[in-house]
DNA sequence: GCCGAATGCCCAA
DNA sequence: TGGGCCTTCGGCG
């Protein structure tokens, strides 16, 4: 299931597949039927991802914009490619390969309009060298909300979910429920070069790994987190504490992450 | 075989 | 703040 690592790792698959070819297009599973058709043997010129949004640019105007929410995929292979399985609701077609975009959350052919007006609702994404940093932490430092809502706030920080806002924070030792006015510009500063280090690995490693010494298991990567689900701190063999922040699970050890004085906002 | 949960997000009220 | 949407998978019977 996809965070940001999962669309920037599909971006860099998905390139020499597709990009500089003429795309077939079509919707097997029939809901992107108007769409498909729209951009049925075009050349696809880029693919680029934004925090969780995938962007396909077509020749001419028009961009395909995926974002895969809870429980979308992507499925590529080379040709010759098996029939679509399950609900396929779009299968990008190369003269080598085949993309198949399975549950998506949003799949949807944008103007050039539409997709500035996307990208300026993106905040900077830990992925992107070109992010904006400061602005980023700008907004952590000057918010009082809880840090751990600031982290999955797409407009504010790009590309963190659920696993990785629980691990980031409980490796900086920070409580999810701190303000971000309490924190300091070192703390912001470490957990945007964390989180920049660690969704990096995951684009490489094709997993969420959070734990440092990860080494490969028998060809792929299992996923390997220290709290997140789990039952007990890896560093101090505790209890690890389920918390409910913005309606969703979150984890955190309440002797490694202290929790602040002053309850903060977390719904 | 059915039910619930899941690494996301939008909208209405 | 709660419900809806998208799909798959594991646990339970």
């Amino acid at each position: 299931m996809p965070e940001g690592h999962t669309i920037h790792r599909a971006a860099r698959d998905q390139r020499p597949m597709l990009v500089g070819r003429t795309i077939a297009v079509a919707s097997p599973q029939g809901r992107f039927a108007a769409g498909a058709a729209s951009l049925d043997g075009r050349v696809c010129t880029a693919i680029e991802a934004y925090g969780k949004h995938l962007l396909y640019d077509f020749e001419g105007e028009g961009s395909l914009h995926v974002h895969l929410g809870l429980f979308g995929s992507f499925r590529s292979t080379a040709q010759p490619a098996p029939a679509p399985r399950g609900a396929v609701r779009a299968r990008l077609t190369s003269s080598t390969h085949v993309v198949d975009i399975v549950g998506p959350n949003r799949c949807e052919v944008l103007d050039p309009a539409g997709k500035a007006a996307l990208l300026a609702r993106i905040g900077p994404d830990v992925l992107r060298p070109d992010a904006d940093r400061t602005r980023a932490m700008d907004r952590i430092r000057a918010s009082r909300t809880a840090v751990g809502l600031l982290l999955m706030d797409q407009s504010v920080i790009a590309g963190i979910g659920n696993i990785y806002r629980t691990e980031l924070l409980w490796r900086a030792g920070i409580h999810p429920s701190s303000p971000g006015t309490r924190l300091s510009p070192a703390q912001v500063e470490h957990l945007w070069s964390d989180a920049c280090d660690l969704l990096a690995r995951g684009v490489e490693l094709g997993a969420i790994v959070t734990i440092d010494d990860a080494t490969p298991g028998e060809g792929r990567y299992r996923e390997r987190v220290n709290i997140f689900d789990q039952p007990a701190c890896p560093r101090c063999t505790r209890r690890i504490r389920m918390l409910v922040i913005g309606g969703r699970k979150a984890y955190a050890c309440e002797t490694c992450q202290k929790r602040p004085r002053r309850v903060t906002r977390t719904a």
